[in-house]
Formats: C-alpha cells, sequence, structure tokens
RNA sequence: CGGGGUGUAGCGCAGUUGGUAGCGCGCAGCGUUCGGGUCGCUGAGGCCGUGGGUUCAAGUCCCACCACCCCGACCA
C-alpha cells in the first residue's frame, strides 16, 4: 500500500507536463544531468534511441549524394564576424576559448555554434569551377550554444546533431536541394519517428542567421506548443559573397559567380519530442522501427522446474525472433514479473512477450502492446509474422494517434480574439493571416507569446486579412507558443 | 540580468518554544514471494549549502556569501 501511494505520487503528463518529462527522463534513465550546469549526460538507454537516429537519418543523407566529413571544433572568432547577420545572431550565445596552452590566444577561438564559417573557409579553397559543384558534405558532431535556460534534450549547452552544407551552381540547384533536405526530414520524422510535422517557410524574422530563406519541420507537444524539429536553409550567397568566404567559381559561360548554398540540421532535440509526444501516464512509448529494443520476453515461473522449462522456451522464442527484431529476454530472478511489466513500460518497449507455464502447455505466447495495453495470445507458429504486423500496427497507431492530437489542436481564426483564445485557453495552434509585417508580428509576440512558426507551403483557404491591423494578409502562417 | 522560491542520507521530504538528527523510497545481506511494483528481519549511509555572529548550547535565531529551481528577457 505505501509502495503504491508512492507510486501514485508520480506526476501526470496532462497536469505538470515539464514535471512528468523530467521524471520520465530520468527513470527511463535516457539522460542525467551533468556537473556543469545546462549540460546532461546521455546515458545509454538514451543514446541507443540517438544511434538509432544516426544510423537510419545517415542513410537519408547518402541518398543525397552527400558524403560524410568532419570539421574542426575550433572556430578563429574573426570568421564568425564575415556575415554580418549571422556573427548578430549567434554572438549572445558563443563560448570563446582566450587561452591555450596557458598563453593567452592572439586570436579567440569560437567553440563551434553552428559550422557555416569554418565549412565555408575551406569550401573556397576547394570550388573552382562549374566542375567542382555541386559540393555536399554532412557532418555528425556536438555543438555549443550558451543558452540561458536548459532543458534536458530540448535546450542544452552542449548538443548532438547532424549539419549538411551543400555549395551549388545556381540558385534553383540550392532550392531543390533546401526542399530535399526538409522532404528527408519530413519523412524521417513522421514515418520513423512517428511524429507528424507541419512544413514550410519561416518568416523574415525567424529565419536562420545569414540565410536567405529558412524551412522547417514544426511538431506540436502536448501542451499545444510548437517544437522544431528540424531545418533546412537556403543561404543564398550570403556566405560565398566576396567579403565573405568568397567561394566563387567558373562557369561555363566563362563568367566566375558565387556559389548558392545550403545548410540543414536534426539534433539530439528531436529525442525531447519523442518523449513528450508519445509517451503517457506509464513513461515512455517508443515507436518500434526506433525503439532500440522492440520486444521483451518475461518469464513467468513459481518452481524450479517451472522456471528450468519456461526460461527454455524463452530462449527459443528469443532465437526464433532475434534475427527479424531487436529481442531481449528479462531473465533477472530477483524481481517479480509485476516488477518487469512496469521497468519496460517505463522504457517505452513496444512489444511485451510473456511465457509461463500455460503458454508452453499450449504453445503459445501471451503478447501485449506498450501503445495500448491490449493483450493477446497467439500460437508460436503464428509468432514472427504476426509480430511483424503488430509493429506496423503500433508505428501507425502512434502515429495516427499523434496526428489527431495536432489536428484537434489547430484552428483556424480569423480575428485577434479568436487567435488569443487559441493560444492562450484552448493551447493549440492557430492558423492565421498576417500582413506580413514584422512590426504586426512583434505585437502578437508581445501580446500572446505566440510566432510565427511556419508559413505553410500548402496554404489554407481561409481569407487573407491580418488579424492584428485588418490590412489584406499576404499570408497565412501557423502561429504558437515555441520550445 | 530583473521577480519569486529552495538548500538536512543517493532521491523525495519531516524536524515543534534553540538541547548535537529522523521518515519513505532506494541501496547491502538473509529468508520469503513470483500471471501487474511480494513481504519480513538485519544493516550501511549525514561538515544539516559555505563563512561569520548571538548563546552554556544553533539544522533551528541574526548577517553575509554561494549554489540550484521556477517565472520573465534570449534561443535548435
Amino acid at each position: 500500500m505505501q509502495k503504491e501511494n508512492n507510486m501514485s505520487r508520480r506526476n501526470t503528463k496532462e497536469k505538470d507536463l515539464s514535471a512528468w518529462y523530467l521524471e520520465v527522463v530520468q527513470a527511463a534513465q535516457l539522460a542525467d544531468y551533468a556537473p556543469v550546469k545546462g549540460c546532461m549526460v546521455i546515458r545509454p538507454n538514451g543514446y541507443a534511441i540517438w544511434e538509432n537516429i544516426v544510423r537510419l537519418f545517415d542513410l537519408k543523407i547518402k541518398a543525397m549524394n552527400t558524403r560524410n566529413a568532419y570539421f574542426p571544433l575550433f572556430i578563429p572568432m574573426s570568421f564568425l564576424h564575415r556575415e554580418k547577420e549571422h556573427v548578430e545572431g549567434f554572438s549572445p550565445e558563443l563560448a570563446v576559448v582566450t587561452i591555450g596552452g596557458g598563453q593567452k590566444l592572439e586570436e579567440p577561438l569560437v567553440v563551434r555554434p553552428t559550422s557555416e564559417t569554418i565549412m565555408y573557409s575551406m569550401f573556397s579553397k576547394w570550388v573552382h569551377s562549374w566542375r567542382d559543384l555541386p559540393l555536399k558534405v554532412n557532418q555528425w558532431c556536438n555543438v555549443i550554444r550558451w543558452e540561458k535556460r536548459t532543458f534536458p534534450f530540448l535546450r542544452t549547452l552542449e548538443f548532438l546533431w547532424q549539419e549538411g552544407h551543400t555549395a551549388h551552381a545556381t540558385l534553383e540547384e540550392a532550392d531543390k536541394q533546401t526542399m530535399d533536405a526538409l522532404k528527408a526530414y519530413t519523412d524521417f520524422i513522421q514515418n520513423t519517428l512517428a511524429i507528424p510535422v507541419i512544413t514550410g517557410k519561416k518568416t523574415d524574422s525567424q529565419k536562420f542567421a545569414g540565410a536567405l530563406y529558412t524551412t522547417s519541420c514544426e511538431a506540436m507537444m502536448p501542451d499545444g506548443k510548437a517544437l522544431q524539429a528540424a531545418t533546412s536553409h537556403n543561404l543564398g550567397q550570403n556566405f560565398s559573397k566576396a567579403e565573405a568566404f568568397n567561394i566563387s567559381f567558373q562557369n561555363k559561360d566563362k563568367s566566375i559567380d558565387y556559389a548558392w548554398q545550403t545548410s540543414w540540421g536534426l539534433s539530439t532535440r528531436i529525442i525531447g519530442a519523442l518523449i513528450m509526444v508519445h509517451g503517457d501516464e506509464a513513461g515512455l512509448i517508443l515507436p518500434p522501427k526506433i525503439a532500440p529494443i522492440q520486444v521483451v520476453i518475461v518469464p513467468i515461473y513459481k518452481t524450479n522446474e517451472e522456471k528450468e522449462s519456461v526460461l527454455k522456451a524463452c530462449n527459443n522464442l528469443f532465437l526464433n525472433l532475434k534475427d527479424q527484431f531487436s529481442v531481449t529476454v528479462d531473465d533477472r530472478d530477483d524481481v517479480t514479473p509485476g516488477f518487469k511489466f512496469h521497468d519496460w513500460e517505463m522504457q517505452g518497449i513496444p512489444v511485451r512477450l510473456e511465457i509461463g507455464p500455460a503458454e508452453i502447455r499450449d504453445d503459445q505466447v501471451k503478447i501485449v502492446r506498450r501503445d495500448n495495453g491490449q493483450k493477446e495470445v497467439i500460437a508460436n507458429k503464428q509468432l514472427p509474422a504476426q509480430l511483424r504486423i503488430l509493429m506496423e500496427q503500433i508505428q501507425k497507431s502512434l502515429f495516427a494517434r499523434a496526428s489527431q492530437y495536432l489536428h484537434d489542436r489547430t484552428f483556424e481564426v480569423k480575428t485577434y480574439d479568436e487567435f488569443k483564445e487559441v493560444i492562450e485557453v484552448k493551447k493549440g495552434f492557430a492558423i492565421a493571416s498576417w500582413c506580413g509585417q514584422t512590426a504586426c508580428e512583434d505585437s502578437i509576440k508581445e501580446a500572446t507569446k505566440a510566432t510565427a512558426r511556419v508559413v505553410p507551403f500548402n496554404q489554407p483557404k481561409i481569407q487573407k486579412k491580418c488579424v492584428v491591423c485588418g490590412k489584406s494578409g499576404q499570408s497565412t502562417a501557423v502561429w504558437a507558443r515555441a520550445y
């Protein structure tokens, strides 16, 4: 009873999302706080998810004919200053090294917040002819941004990501690459992570520091706030121009031109979205396609004789499944089955199989789904095939559930009052037109803390009148408070 | 950097009018149980955030500092 009371003290997702989230991160052993404020340790359970993200998304990077490389962690301070908007955007959050080997450095070194500048200084050496283009590289690495307020996975001083960087001969090619990367993200985030997103262009005030334009995938968290899940930028010639990094080449027609560039990134932040979007009161829920362990087998026995035969059956089952699924047997002898059920549910393992004397007798196995708790018993010989179907179903149902939520919390609004109601009361996304002026955008942020998350590619068909000033609206955006 | 709050065992917390520290979880050992967090016994673990002051005596009162958390401004 006392144990029950203690357990029931657990924060609920609905009542206090952030407390619930922090508890899941700790209890599922995804991450822990590091000695340095704002930094976290990604523990094996969390890192295994990241490894799967890297493995699967890297395939998509390669499919875009982009190769992996590695550039230095340190960037000469002066490089940041070569692109005006870029340095203005990143200056407040830079970590800077001023001493090396006990000596004061002549030029301070910036610990990379992103690698445009260090990469493009090299690009300018490598690009001379139209034949050198396109140049496409990606790197998986860590970056540092000195944030004032941090939160595990969603915002930490240091985070892991991939950053793709390309240089092209024409604007059109850069446009296409920007969109190709965004499509890769959208596909990966929706189909593998089962997180629905809204895609579109950022407004000028929200775009990447130094970009021509920025595109992004926006996901909705359970509190109705938006989370930028991935971004892809068309940098135009802002970095390649002569006064910046001078990435110039001689074209087929002998003229000299500057390269057209893109950059795009996906970070460990997405793990935070994964936790929030799918999790429930019992803890984490992982979509099968990304789960480091997809199936856990829990043996159930009383006597020693039972134990022997049950463990043997578990092992046979393990051998039967291990080539098709990531599977583990929980043969811990010092905890009860009930404890194991809760334990694996907390860790979000998609499917649990139970084997006891009853199942052995009937040559069956009990299957329990993590996403909805449904239990069924099926014959052993049907197992691998049934399990494959089940995984597919779980993957789809998680996406469907999250999509429904996104849909239910997204509202088209015509007036500023409706707008405020969506943001402040209904806690969701507001689809609203606005005149395109930064002044109106600012006043919305001032009044509601909401920002234009994205101007969707498929523009909703609603009246194009600015919700603030009433002038005829240029475009329609999705507005929300953001993480 | 502004506003608010908290520092006592690994974690979550009690600690009365000042008298030298306790509970739950967890941890270790033994037994018991095992189809939804089994139960019992035994045990280990504390510079009470730091420094100073008041007092015969400070976790408790006073002062200063430090750290962390929450709310703002800034942000993938």
